[in-house]
DNA sequence: CCCGAGTTTTAGATCGTTCTAAATGCGGAT
DNA sequence: ATCCGCATTTAGAACGATCTAAAACTCGGG
């Protein structure tokens, strides 16, 4: 039970220099001459010395921390961007504290408070549904650096790392119009994020621009349950072809539709986005627009580490572009 | 650029007291009299105070901090594990710091610094594999509690969280058994995990146990790609069933299947584990073991708070029964 | 009016680091 | 000899909390 943390103080005494000089070792300063440097290296080798990040903080204010707030882990959709931000953030030598908020803005308070209280340096957040936008200015206020992510809360400004689904929606209905198809639904979700109204507001974008018509717009929650519930609404329509919010909603309207005694790809075209590695797996397997969420990740990571070594930098935007990858589950009408 | 933390030293002098005090309040110490406490309560509510885990941690040695390491954060599989630690996790007011090992010894060795260097008050760990023995010697001489899940390192002692695979693997082969099948074929993976063995080991006994016959074990990296292509080793064996090591390498070997001509479900049969979500959505539909990795992260977090609560209490060991979900990938012979 | 037993509050040391400012050592130029 | 400049090293004060041990109250009884 003996508390037998190696400290500073002790590789000093073993190395006979003082706890400064080894202070200087462990971060790689220059100031140190090479024997020193040398032999403390190998004192703290033999020790098994762990440097105390905590305690570093408190005095120098840089924790080595970030937060990152999704608001759905199970989704594999989010839990591929969280991959691709702890790629960069280990190689940064950085440690990500994760939490999932649920789409609960209340939930989102309390995290982003824990997280104030353990030190982050800064905090990547895909922001819940329907966020106060008085959030924004609370961070500054806090002093917390912040990087938006796949959502983001108000009008566009400060950093943030997102997907060009417009365009993306815009390749999907010029291939559904290459098919024949003129009347097209949206399949979209109940939830309010600046996701959906981007994919609604492209939606209605691309209809215009293919000269397409708006067969309905039909909501549902967004579960596989929900989605597999809403193939009678989207039958009730005369549209011919569907586009998805997301490939989950499209694996569950493809579930019900066979259910309802249709093939999808033939009777009924049905297109997703973020094209997830299950797109392939389903049966027809499904045209989706590519939107390469860790690579997202990647980004937003990257974004905020330049943000931490240069707080003055103007805001970054990193909009990466989508692609539409063909499968079975659309066809000439 | 201002220093604008708000301190214990700052809420106490303006509500007239000592930081002692405030830091009795701040831990709801029964100690300190109710007029104060609400007095504190409120000035620490107008300041804005957020108590600094960090400088907490380092008199008190608790940081409300926990570490997991997963070998794998694109299976849907562990980032439902994931989640369901998170959730825990979150209601005992601790945080999770999120490091991936990509099944790589070395990387998860350099994690366990890095987490030792936050402070950790434990670690939750799906070991890599291939991971030295040696490592839970050296991690109790760091004095580091450790919950082991999913997979284990050496015989099993210490606190585990796992599901009881070789009774799901029985209940898959009495399936198949029940429908005519004798030859089952074993498609399992190249890595070299506890998580193997056990399975492995499973299918042996299980075939014992309901006299079925090994019609091979055929071996396969854990990516659709190469499960995919594993469906021509498949065929050339005389099996009619095939149970898969998960749900992952299931569906690319219905993929592969379907791709050289045969129908899963009618001419040859498939069981996969784990019932991903994506069972469901596949076609056929995959018939599966259900595993719940949700609550083993609950159990593996619950296993750790207790352990953190009574560091001197015996090892808990909590194995999670499974249970056979019968689709269409299955059928008579 | 003092005492003792509770209850409540507090001063000061402490955790392991980094920072600041100053001390030290060493050549070479004066 | 003395002094300067440079490269190294260091003592001691932070950082923001908790802990320990003692101080300051309160109150009823002698």
């Amino acid at each position: 039970m003996a508390r037998q943390r190696v400290t500073l103080e002790q590789v000093a005494k073993a190395a006979g220099v003082s706890r400064a000089t080894v202070s200087l070792v462990v971060r790689d300063s220059p100031l140190v001459a090479d024997e020193t440097r040398e032999k403390v290296q190998r004192t703290m080798a033999a020790l098994d010395y762990v440097r105390d990040i905590g305690a570093a903080r408190l005095r120098s204010n840089s924790s080595r921390t970030i937060g990152l707030i999704v608001p759905n882990l199970v989704n594999p959709f989010f839990t591929e961007f969280l991959s691709g931000v702890e790629q960069v953030m280990g190689d940064q030598d950085r440690v990500v504290l994760l939490a999932d908020s649920h789409d609960d803005p209340l939930r989102q308070d309390a995290i982003l408070q824990r997280f104030r209280g353990h030190g982050v340096d800064g905090v990547i957040l895909c922001p819940a549904q329907t966020s106060d936008p008085d959030l924004l200015t609370r961070m500054r206020l806090w002093n917390l650096p912040l990087v938006q992510a796949l959502r983001e809360i108000g009008p566009g400004h400060g950093d943030y790392a997102g997907a060009d689904y417009r365009d993306g929606i815009l390749q999907a209905l010029r291939h559904l119009r290459n098919l024949g198809h003129r009347d097209i639904a949206f399949l979209s979700v109940t939830a309010d994020t600046s996701a959906r109204t981007e994919r609604s507001v492209g939606f209605a974008q691309a209809l215009a621009q293919t000269g397409t018509r708006n067969a309905g717009i039909i909501e549902a929650d967004l579960t596989w349950d929900a989605a597999e519930q809403s193939a009678t609404e989207i039958l009730a329509t005369r549209a011919t072809a569907v586009l998805c919010f997301n490939d989950v909603l499209a694996a569950g309207l493809i579930l019900g539709l066979r259910r309802a005694g249709t093939k999808p790809g033939r009777d009924i075209s049905v297109v997703g986005l973020d094209d997830l590695p299950l797109a392939r797996m389903m049966h027809p397997a499904l045209t989706s627009v590519a939107v390469h969420p860790r690579r997202i990740g990647n980004e937003a990571a990257a974004l905020l580490g330049r943000r931490l070594r240069d707080p003055s930098i103007g805001p970054g935007r990193s909009i990466l572009p989508t692609q539409l990858i063909v499968r079975d589950s659309t066809g000439r009408i």
